[in-house]
DNA sequence: CACAACTCAGTTGTGCGCAACTTAGTTTGG
DNA sequence: CCAAACTAAGTTGCGCACAACTGAGTTGTG
């Protein structure tokens, strides 16, 4: 038991190999969309609320501005969002960059719930079992979270 | 309930999230070894059974040669692993190359083990929740690869 | 033997993630 | 008012992931 772990009894192996398969099965039907999967978050982070500025997208998807940026700069290139930089909604702050969905994002949102949808059943999981993994998830982030500095 | 999903209440996203925090946990602790999640991955993989074929240690990791072969390259260069083309133990076959620990890369092993425990512990779960996590999520993974090509 | 089908490892190109840094703009304290 | 501290977004560099492809080597079939 305290022997080397094996790679198959490991937790963390688990949960990185889980992530990248449901990611490779939403893969063929976002590709329809011309979407990846990370740019998907973007959009239903503003289906739920659009015109968030680019910390606030950063904190909703627990990513950095170097991760987003670019993100948002294929995104804009694509057609689904434009950045606004010093809106009004913003205070006029020149630092400030708002994203907001045009129109062709803005549709995507049906097709977008369908897919969602589609992965959920194809979990083979019932929706009671998939809110039950999600929230144990959760309290293992914030665990972790709350620990990071600690262990360092 | 069949109204847009929102982020936090996506069991994918909760994943997404979580394998990152993990990964972002191991990283500090990795750093001083050298290596990254997916090296530590490979080396633990070898500790298991040394010398396997570069498709072995892909199936094992559930990564393709595109993944594996630049990784197992910078092992290499860092002095944690030895690449050798048909060695006697692939049946001389010439396309096979199969990985060996090198004394610096079996050394990691004792401290590799540390980290896991430490990052358990991290965890904040219990071993038992810990374990019926990870099995939830082979469970799910499992499922996910079944009917990955029935989604097309 | 010949040669097509296949297998294995590796390369190329694109898009994340993340650390470290840069630049522009805002706030704070003297 | 002005300089220092801070904040927001973006850039750079590196290491994955993954699709698509390449080329060397092996196997199967006639």
């Amino acid at each position: 038991m305290d022997a080397t772990p094996r790679l198959g009894e490991q937790a963390c192996f688990a949960l990185y190999t889980a992530s990248r398969a449901v990611i490779g099965l939403y893969r063929p039907m976002l590709d329809r969309l011309g979407l990846t999967y990370p740019q998907f978050l973007v959009l239903m982070a503003l289906w739920e609320a659009d015109g968030r500025t680019v910390t606030a997208l950063g904190d909703a998807l627990q990513l950095d501005s170097g991760t987003v940026s670019p993100l948002l700069k294929r995104l804009e290139a694509a057609g689904f969002v434009e950045r606004r930089r010093g809106s009004t909604s913003s205070g006029g702050d020149e630092r400030r960059v708002t994203v907001h969905l045009t129109e062709s994002g803005a549709e995507l949102e049906r097709r977008g719930c369908e897919i969602t949808q589609v992965v959920g059943t194809a979990s083979g999981m019932s929706y009671e079992d998939l809110i039950a993994l999600r929230d144990k998830l959760n309290e293992f982030t914030e665990a972790i979270r709350t620990r990071e500095n600690a262990t360092d």
